[in-house]
Parts: structure tokens; C-alpha cells; sequence
DNA sequence: CGAATCGTTCTCTCAGAGCGAACAGTGATG
DNA sequence: CATCACTGTTCGCTCTGAGAGAACGATTCG
């Protein structure tokens, strides 16, 4: 009984507001019965919440059908424009844009996932422009090993473990020792590379950057079509240019407070 | 007494989440107890909010401080690639900030703000990048104005009432007779322009669209320092560019059904 | 070494979240 | 053209769980 009765600790209507937004975004465009049966709640629930979230901009409501609202566009796009972190790195990953002539991302780290924050150049060559906010488990690419590779081995234990490490391609590496080796050569030569293992035919470099004050882990990375880049380019020019570009980050962040 | 014991049918833990959001958001970085006393809230009930939040990716913590997480940049950023209007403005953005050389965004209308949405080669011409997802009253710039433009005369006159067309530089519009004579001006001549009404220095000119099926209203804006445009420039080159440009993309969402 | 912070945990209580039924539109169907 | 089967929305009741406040460790500061 006692642990019947004592709530979990959590705010039950905020788990219930997140489930609806979260479906929603699912959906793209849902009604109040069907949301109801999908979280198998009350549709006069669901409906009141909706209604909240539409008094305050989450969601809009055309006939009835309820969308995601631009207020969570604005949180996010607040969110990268006001860190710190995200801020250096934009200017850097500017420069490199136009050096390089391929498409630069950065990439932050969010626990098992890596998430897109910057993306420039990204309608040059590749087939589909990768969505703003992405997130995809982290051990698929360039940036995302780059990353673990920065990370102490119990967390890349944890990761694994917590992940099974999913396919994404025929390239994508599923298996753990597979990605504790790469992860050496990572850690030796300070970059890392992918080809294809998130994207069919797409190439890339990426080398990973801390920021000091936050717990904040991300990567920059070069990435463009496998037939564009050579060895030589790979190994030596773009691995240099990431490389620079972190190290540059990491001296502006050390010593400039702005 | 029945006033006061009827609920006013919002779900009042999803107003106080919202709001810990918000005040998070305006931070960048805060504490439980600053929280609890900028909210006039219990430090427990709070509490129990952020741990919520957290479980879910919507903030993180580190060493008691909290700032939001990445979720919001993955909902915000997913809501521009998955809505149908947005992904067919994409591709015609595209075309026309390299065919213009200009910076080039789409701004959506949520209510009484602007909010841009897609921006392309903002890092050239002007002083710092526009942050996605920024939101402005709508009257601010020609963008806006152009949305205005295409909205029945009661809503404009709402639109007026509600903000009081607040001023951002010297140049903004003030005064509702001037904004109702500009709006016939844009009907007219089916574009709209600004020189330095939100951003000192600045000129724009916008055309809108409107998407079909749902009720959304946005404009196509091409963007630059004041000193690169000639009228010329303004009233042939660029009006013509960003009419083409919806007039386009109309035809485009009509019969295309993709 | 207290004093004054902080974040977190506990317990207790009554506001209000969630349910189910009733109501109001809307569109298809015989 | 009435009926039916759907919607979204509103209402009133009930019992859960959101929120207040006190107590508790951990830090930091004079």
C-alpha cells in the first residue's frame, strides 16, 4: 500500500502535456478523439490540456484538427543563439563553411543522441537537407564518435549498453569492440571519420570540442558526398581544417569571457 | 462563490510548467530558488517541475543550475521540415538566395508577431545573424507589412488595437494611419518594403503567400544593408525576384501535391 | 566555526485533473 | 431529408496528486 499510494516525484500533468506535444509531433496534425484513445486518456483531458497549450501558443487549433505552434521554434532557435557555447562555435563554423566549400554541422551531445545545432551549406550536394534539431544515436557518425571518443570509457560502456548500438546503414558500426578500436584511432589522431555509416554515400570529418564552464560536449564536422573526397583530402585537408577550428574554439572560449 | 470554486477550464500544472519554461528560457540559466521566488512559487512544487522537465530532455542540470535542453531545438526544428508549407517554401528560398546574393527568410505569421522561419546567407552584409525562431511585432518590417497586407482589414485593425504598434528604431511605423496607407500601397503594388523600420540601416522587401489548406499566412523577404540598394534595385531587380518567387511557389502547393 | 546560502526530501491538505455522460456540429448514407 | 455515426466541446462529480511549508544535507563565506 504504501508504495501504492506515494506519487512517483514527478508532476503527473507535465508527464500528460509532453505525451500531447510528443504525439502531436508524431502526428503533425491529430484530433481530440484520437489523441484521447492514443494516450488512452479522456478526451475532456486531452482537451483541456490542448486547450492550455493553444491559450499559450504550443499548439494551434484549425477546425479542430491541433498542430505544433511556432512558440517551440522560437524556444529552440532562442536556445542556440543565447548559449554561450553554441554562440563561439558559430562564427567558427562560418569560416570553415566558406574555406571548406562543403557543408559544416555542429553537433551537441544529449546523452545518447547527437543533435544537429548549426548546418551550413546544406543544400550543396547531398540529396535532402538534414533537419535542424536531428537527433540520431550518437555512435552513427563522424561527429557522434568524435564525440564518445571525448567521453570516459564508463560512459561509452553506459551508452552501448543503454543503446545496442541500432543500425543505420549497411556501414553503420553495431558492434561495441568495433567502436571501442575506432575509438582509439579517434583518440590517436584526434578526428574521426565516416563513410556512410549514417548516410548512404556520404562523407565525413568531424573532431569533437568541450565546453569548459558547461557539461556540454559537441563536434564539428565536414561532410559532403564520399565521391568528392579523396584520401589525401580526408586525411589531410579536411582533417586538418576541423582539427584548427576546434582548437581555435577551445583558445577563444579559454580566454575571451565574450 | 461560484466564480471563484469554478476552474477556468485551463490545466493549471501545464501553465506553471509553461512558465518555468519561459523563465528558464529568459535566464538562460537559473536555480530552484530564484525560480520559486521570480514565480512566486513553493521551492518543492518547482522543484518537483524541473525534475519533470529533466527526465524528459526539456532542461538539464548541472550542479543544481538549470538551462533548457535540446528537446525544444528538435520539436522546433522538426515542425519546420515536417509542415508541408514550410518544406515547399524551402526549396524556392533556396533559388532565391543564390539568384539574389541577399540574405533570404520566410517569416510565418503566429497572431500578432512575425516569426522568421528560414534564413539564408545571413552571415553576409549585415552586422550580427538573425536568430531563427525570432519573433517581432509584426508591423516591424516589410515582411510583415506584407502579411498585413493579405489580411482582412478587421484583423489589421485587432493586430493595431492589441499591440499599439510599438516602435523599434526611428524608421518603425507608429501610427495606425500611416501603417493603413502603406498596407493600400503594398495591395497595390503586391510587395512591400522597409528601409531600417526594425533594424537601423537595414532595407527589405517581402511579398506574401499563403498556404491553402491551413490557415497560414507567411512572406518571402530578401534583405540587406540599405547602402547596396538602389531604388532600382528595390522596385525592379528584388520586388520582381520575391513575387516570382510566390507567385511560384503558389502554383506549386496548388496543383503539386507533393 | 557558526551563519546563511543553496538544492533536495518529506508530509499533509484541499484545489483541480481526469472521467464519463451529455451536447452541438458536420458529413455521409439510405 | 431524416438518420446515423462521427467529430469537438462543455458539464458536474470524485478522489488523486499539485503545491505549501518545514526539515534536512551540502556548500560557501566571513
Amino acid at each position: 500500500m504504501s508504495t501504492e499510494t506515494r506519487s512517483d516525484g514527478y508532476v503527473k500533468s507535465d508527464q500528460t502535456v509532453f505525451a500531447i506535444i510528443e504525439a502531436i509531433h508524431r502526428a503533425e496534425e491529430i484530433g481530440v478523439t484520437e489523441l484521447a484513445t492514443t494516450l488512452d486518456m479522456s478526451k475532456s483531458a486531452v482537451h483541456k490540456h490542448l486547450k492550455t497549450l493553444e491559450k499559450h501558443g504550443y499548439v494551434v487549433n484549425k477546425d479542430g484538427r491541433y498542430r505544433l505552434g511556432l512558440k517551440l521554434l522560437t524556444l529552440g532557435g532562442h536556445l542556440r543563439d543565447q548559449d554561450k557555447f553554441c554562440r563561439a562555435v558559430r562564427s567558427v563554423i562560418d569560416e570553415l563553411a566558406d574555406e571548406s566549400d562543403q557543408m559544416v554541422s555542429f553537433i551537441l551531445r544529449d546523452d545518447v543522441h547527437g543533435v544537429f545545432v548549426f548546418i551550413e551549406n546544406d543544400r550543396y550536394g547531398l540529396r535532402k537537407p538534414v533537419p535542424l534539431g536531428n537527433r540520431y544515436p550518437i555512435h552513427q557518425n563522424a561527429a557522434g564518435k568524435a564525440i564518445l571518443a571525448n567521453l570516459p570509457d564508463e560512459t561509452i560502456d553506459r551508452i552501448i549498453a543503454e543503446t545496442g548500438l541500432p543500425g543505420e546503414t549497411e556501414n553503420t558500426i553495431t558492434e561495441a569492440d568495433e567502436l571501442r578500436s575506432d575509438i582509439e584511432l579517434i583518440r590517436d589522431q584526434g578526428y574521426a571519420t565516416s563513410t556512410g555509416e549514417r548516410l548512404e554515400g556520404i562523407q565525413s570529418i568531424a573532431a569533437a570540442i568541450e565546453s569548459p564552464d558547461t557539461d556540454q560536449i559537441g563536434a564539428i564536422s565536414i561532410t559532403g558526398p564520399a565521391e568528392h573526397f579523396t584520401q589525401e583530402h580526408v586525411h589531410t585537408g579536411y582533417a586538418e581544417m576541423v582539427m584548427e577550428a576546434t582548437n581555435e574554439l577551445e583558445l577563444r572560449m579559454r580566454y575571451a569571457l565574450e
